[in-house]
DNA sequence: CGTCCAGGTCTAC
DNA sequence: GGTAGACCTGGACGC
């Protein structure tokens, strides 16, 4: 196992980052090609680099983040997986703020020692298409289409243009992507031509928080969850992810029998611009063990 | 078997 | 701008 490099678990603001409490913020980030192993916590995340598939192995090591590969890699190929490491981590972004704002917080307090790092993919190709794999369907079949994808790109998420040139057919009959498959495709055919420039809007400058979303609400598939999902993915907190499992989840742990969406972001709308990221972790704090 | 629905979106009023 | 109905799929139900 070569070790790659290693980036010290500070965010843009001095922040410190949790590295499990990172891995276990997102389901997305749990879908194929990742894993994540229990005891040592390590996360496994199958990348193309150039024209082979390589496997990395992310641990956490003395505040640090150590990235390991198997095979050795030249030095262009560490330092592009040392871009969609940071991406994936999102180390530009400064969460400084949310925490001084959550620090005598009842509610989330817990969470401004490094929790809420929302893991992204790679590339925000990949977000939005597993994103319209979460839609309307069950978390299983999410987990089969993102397998039949993954399993098209050789081992890695495919690149736009691998899902461009794929014909509808194999999207209905290999990936069973139903309506989805169309509104993939068709969204990878328009990344390729240049029509949409997805990677982009990582860049706060090139990107408004309104000029993101809506892009994003361009996009076939992608509606009011997708966007939220997807800027939530971006580092771009201030909306609510609203779906079939979050109002649910959101009335079990308030007790409430009944909440318009109105209602909900009204009761997040205190934390400003972090507002879909503490309603996100107030869902999800039992998914992280306390340390 | 038929109906419902799961981490919604699109189109047509 | 707000609201029905349709939409692929497959697993969970009721009959």
């Amino acid at each position: 196992m070569q070790v790659l490099f290693d980036f010290p678990l500070v965010g843009a603001g001095g922040e410190p980052i949790s590295f499990a409490r990172t891995i276990h913020s997102h389901g997305c980030a749990r879908l194929p090609p990742a894993s994540v192993e229990q005891s040592p916590l390590r996360y496994l995340r199958r990348f193309r680099v150039g024209n082979r598939v390589v496997e990395l192995t992310l641990e956490e090591r003395g505040g640090r983040l150590i990235v390991r590969s198997p095979s050795r890699l030249g030095r262009n190929e560490v330092e592009r997986v040392r871009a969609l490491v940071a991406r994936m981590f999102r180390f530009h972004d400064d969460l400084a703020p949310f925490y001084a704002k959550i620090a005598g917080d009842k509610m989330l307090g817990w969470a401004s020692s490094g929790a809420g790092r929302i893991l992204a993919s790679p590339t925000v190709f990949e977000d939005v298409v597993k994103t319209i794999c979460t839609t309307n369907c069950a978390w299983s079949a999410t987990v089969r289409m993102t397998t039949a994808l993954v399993e098209l790109g050789g081992g890695a998420f495919p690149e736009p243009e691998l899902l461009a040139a794929t014909p509808e057919s194999w999207y209905r009959d290999a990936a069973r992507m139903g309506y989805r498959g169309p509104y993939v495709r068709s969204i990878a055919r328009d990344v390729v031509a240049g029509t949409y420039d997805l990677e982009s809007l990582t860049e706060p400058a090139r990107h408004s928080d309104e000029g993101a979303e809506e892009m994003l609400l361009a996009l076939p598939g992608i509606g009011p969850y997708g966007a939220a999902h997807v800027m939530q993915l971006l580092g771009r907190h201030r909306l609510l992810v609203l779906d079939s499992w979050t109002r649910p989840t959101y009335l079990r742990l308030t007790g409430k029998k009944r909440a318009a969406d109105s209602t909900i972001r009204r009761a997040f709308s205190r934390y400003g611009d972090f507002a879909g990221l503490a309603f996100w972790l107030f869902l999800t704090r039992d998914w992280i063990e306390e340390a």
